[in-house]
DNA sequence: TGGCCTGTGTAACCAATATCACTGATCAGC
DNA sequence: GCTGATCAGTGATATTGGTTACACAGGCCA
């Protein structure tokens, strides 16, 4: 069953008894399309090991606006968790699934335990954690360096890439939400783009031109 | 020598043999005030243990503007290099010396070796990851979700904290580059919090009051 | 003393983006 | 087909912060 996928997404982890206990432990988990997995302030008690889908993390400020950090996809694991699962282990983050999502919940106190028993394991939590790091540079990149036409035309790039579709099904004002900004701004930067050729629109449609 | 300072600012790091290791294999670099460490792209060879000073850790952008991540001090490591030891070993931040800095330099190679050997050697560099995560999304929050003028403050603050003294060594021009923004307007903002009774100014110092 | 350099103060203007107000389009359910 | 709800387009206006331009002050040194 689910041996499979990991096999399949999680290619680096190799050792047959990690391969064992990851089976036996590990909790399949399908969470539906909009439903949050994770909430800022809420406990960590598994790690996600993605399996199937898409995981949309989000930081969240005060007055409920949100900021996108990156998309999480079949092979990836959030290392917010595991960050979470040292400290406070509280979430500093939101997980919302983007479409159907299945993920594998490694319980928490095993992250340690295979640390030590599977080299495999342990470098693959440290390559999340470095992957993660970059991404967040990436989405400080963004907002430190970059205006919003360039914004959202990455932003558009991106959700492509992730969703292995050109034709977006979305609407302005979650685009908006996403770059923490407002629905208006974000029609006159599409409307703009259309005209350039870069994009065409549609209700609930951006598809992603050349 | 330094396995005094080693056991005052990283109380965590217990195991004898691990003190033992640190004083081996470590090598005590001092580095002169607003001297580079590190800078994006180059390659990764020490991770660095605070001694003693402070680093001051920045992202730059391709024009080399640049925007302050956070600052290091003694007790503290630096997660983008123990990330950048992973990946393809190079930089994607910079480091200064803000002030006459010691560091006992551990060559990358021990990373993992020590990792399985000592535990508390792993948790401390787990909990460094997840301290500099936290730091990482700090930063995000202020650009993503604050106005400049509440940015200029808590920024001050935390240099008071840093330094340990309210009155600050700096130019207008230094905390403009800082916080990626210009010198009038840092000028403007300072003169406002001023006439506001926070702050007290002089040629090349702010005094944060209260 | 005068020139030069760095740092600061300030006004006027400009660009990017947010906000407000309103209009129409499209869709879902009856 | 009607109706309320959601979504998109657009002008007017406000705000924030960046840019340009210039004046002035103090320190350094020839």
């Amino acid at each position: 069953m689910q041996i499979d996928q990991i096999k399949q997404y999680f290619p680096e982890l190799r050792e047959p008894g990690l391969l064992e206990e990851l089976e036996r432990e590990g909790h399949l988990m399908t969470i539906d399309a909009g439903d949050r997995m994770m909430d800022v302030g809420r406990y960590i008690r598994i790690i996600p090991l993605v399996l199937d889908g898409a995981l949309k993390i989000t930081r969240p400020d005060e007055e409920g606006n949100e900021l996108l950090l990156y998309y999480l996809q079949p092979g990836d694991t959030c290392a917010m968790s595991l960050t979470g699962c040292l400290e406070d282990r509280k979430s500093k983050v939101r997980a919302d699934a983007v479409e159907e999502t299945k993920v594998l919940g490694i319980p928490v106190e095993f992250l340690d335990e295979w640390m030590l028993k599977y080299p495999s394991w342990k470098s693959f939590i440290m390559g999340s954690y470095a992957k993660r790091f970059s991404e967040l540079l990436s989405a400080l990149d963004e907002v430190a360096f970059r205006n919003l036409d360039e914004r959202l035309l990455h932003y558009l790039q991106n959700r492509v890439e992730v969703s292995g579709s050109s034709e977006l099904q979305v609407s302005h004002q979650d685009i908006a939400s996403e770059l923490h900004s407002s629905r208006e701004v974000i029609s006159r930067l599409l409307k703009k783009m259309e005209k350039e050729g870069l994009v065409q629109l549609g209700r609930n449609r951006v598809t992603l031109l050349s």
